[in-house]
DNA sequence: TCTCAAAGTTTACGCACGTCAAAATTGGGA
DNA sequence: TCCCAATTTTGACGTGCGTAAACTTTGAGA
């Protein structure tokens, strides 16, 4: 069993090298002569010491340490966004923190409050719709690089940069296709949780009046401030099936997890063809190609987000902020990425 | 715009109360008289102060931290089973701090590391089931209380505390009902990613050799060594059904993930019943009722773990070694829960 | 072997706060 | 109004490491 150092002078005694060449190895191993180098490397084999990482971030102008706030970890979206955010950080040496809103305009408060604290280089934020989300987030934005993914502030903040979806070329091409192979799609709006929720709605009317049809928006009765999409999106429907309504309709949803509730009750009224070859007259649309998407039957029409884009876009953009590019507009920056159409069997 | 205050030195001079008296404050409130207690709230409410939380930490023989280490946080199992740990852990006051291994022992390792260099009080661990594992957190174990959950490790650490699902009773209960209700069911097996692989196929042997029936276990090719389970049980299945091998069999399937990909393969084939009371002949089961699986067509037929009681359990198990609770073994303890079965339409 | 720049060592201070001991206040009851 | 225990304040040191300045050693080329 390997000796066991607790402190960076221990260690200094221990294999010969002064305190301050060990911490300039640390920090840098290339900063060192090669034949020091190797000294401290053939040091630390045979011992068994690990840096104290509050201390070494205590006294340094930058952390290494960035931030991202995501409403809800049990939603594969953000789960996907989250690692398509750490890939690119990690490489880069960061380490990421994460902090979990649950849909809580508190909760995300607090974890604006805890990353302060720990002096992190800066934040990436998938924000909830909230006004109070748009206060923190202004305040915060005046000491630390923000930027914002997947969803905006209720009201703007000039200042801040965004990486996101292009909802209007999304709900676009849902538009196109579906008006083109069969009947034009009612919309199923999300609960207005965040800015995604009215950006696609008004895409789906822009698009629909565009092509000369009239936009018809399922009828929901009360829009539950929820992140359950599929229990929700299935009552709503059971009830609308049930009653004969929409039964052969083209239903594109705001999200996959809608359409899987959907898609639910449909099956459940007995309104989905055994096999695929068999066209069925109700019609339904995903938006993020869920990973189970292309699993369900039928498999999901939908379209995929470009995560991988949206993360290392949104890890760089905050990057070039914590290193103060000024290349960059003082003013917000706004990068949208194209989705990809995938038809699969629901429409 | 409040006056912001970076020191708690400042903050003494600010609101006029010593540094010591705050310092003594912020470990605990109640620890002043209530005169001071308010005066030193409404101070706080007229400033912008954000106590250092690496200098909280740095000297003080606790830091409230624990860590919490999981394979993938893309696996809703995984995801609903670390919520469940956050939960009692925020109410005690602790911070929870999450790695992923991303199903890599070298990244689980690091992320192993990464906890010791941050003193947290104690880990709770999803482990991989590679030998290295094992080793990794023999070592972790003689410095910092750690319990396993979800998984053992290949290798029993007799001194290692654990909590989990009773997989002889999941499984069992499966097995009863469905022999019950019709034909005995095949297994389909999960990757030998950790052991609960190999503990649910011996429950299963067990169990079908009790009914007195032979167990069959569904031929898969060769066992990849990947987190993407609905897409390999696909592949799978979709050669068998595309064969004409066990169509109209049971298949008992080691996880929901699995049985997504394996109802999938079977709707592509014509297998699944268009309405939910026309009697299929293959029948799907699964295990741990993954959130999507009632929302399937057909709703899938599982087990529910709770995840709950398994999170509650061992975050009150670290908490009680942390304390150092003498009424504890010092050899290891172990939890598990049962499960509940869910009887939906898939089987 | 000499030379000088590169690299390492010494020494000392700083970071923001925990914590302890001794001295000074405070406040409620007699 | 006096007194004493409870609190607070003062002063000082510790935590592990970053970092700067001055000084010493090292090593490749002349």
């Amino acid at each position: 069993m390997k000796q066991k150092i607790k402190t960076m002078e221990e260690l200094a005694a221990a294999i010969g090298i002064s305190r301050p060449t060990l911490s300039r190895f640390f920090r840098d191993a290339d900063s060192v002569r090669a034949s020091t180098r190797k000294k401290i490397e053939d040091g630390l084999e045979t011992v068994d010491y690990v840096p104290n990482f509050f201390a070494t971030r205590l006294n340094r102008k930058s952390t290494g340490l960035i931030g991202v706030i995501i409403p809800d970890t049990e939603d594969l979206f953000f789960a996907r966004l989250l690692n398509a955010i750490e890939r690119p950080a990690l490489e880069a040496d960061y380490t990421v923190l994460r902090q979990n809103s649950h849909g809580s305009a508190d909760l995300e408060a607090r974890a604006v409050e805890t990353f302060l604290s720990m002096n992190v280089d800066g934040v990436i934020v998938a924000p909830l719709g909230r006004e109070s989300s748009a206060d923190v987030f202004a305040r915060l934005s005046t000491r630390l690089p923000i930027v914002l993914v997947d969803s905006r502030l209720p009201h703007a903040l000039p200042s801040v940069d965004f990486v996101g979806t292009n909802n209007r070329q999304s709900i676009d091409t849902l538009v196109n296709y579906l008006c083109r192979t069969g009947a034009p799609p009612h919309f199923f709006g999300m609960p207005p949780l965040n800015t995604n929720s009215p950006e696609r709605e008004a895409a789906y009317v822009a698009s629909m009046e565009r092509l000369g049809f009239k936009p018809v928006l399922v009828e929901v009765p009360a829009e539950p401030d929820s992140w359950e999409f599929e229990a929700y999106a299935y009552d709503v429907m059971d009830e609308h099936f049930g009653s004969g309504r929409y039964v052969d309709a083209t239903i594109l949803c705001a999200n996959d997890r809608l359409a899987t509730g959907v898609l639910r009750a449909a099956g459940k009224h007995g309104l989905l063809p055994r096999r695929s070859d068999v066209k069925a007259k109700l019609r339904v649309a995903g938006h993020d190609d869920n990973p189970m998407s292309r699993f369900m039957t039928p498999s999901l029409t939908t379209v995929a987000q470009n995560f991988e884009a949206i993360g290392r876009s949104s890890f760089r953009l905050l990057l070039r902020r914590i290193e103060g590019d000024t290349s960059l507009e003082s003013s917000g920056t706004e990068e949208v990425f194209d989705t990809i159409l995938r038809i699969r069997e629901s429409a």
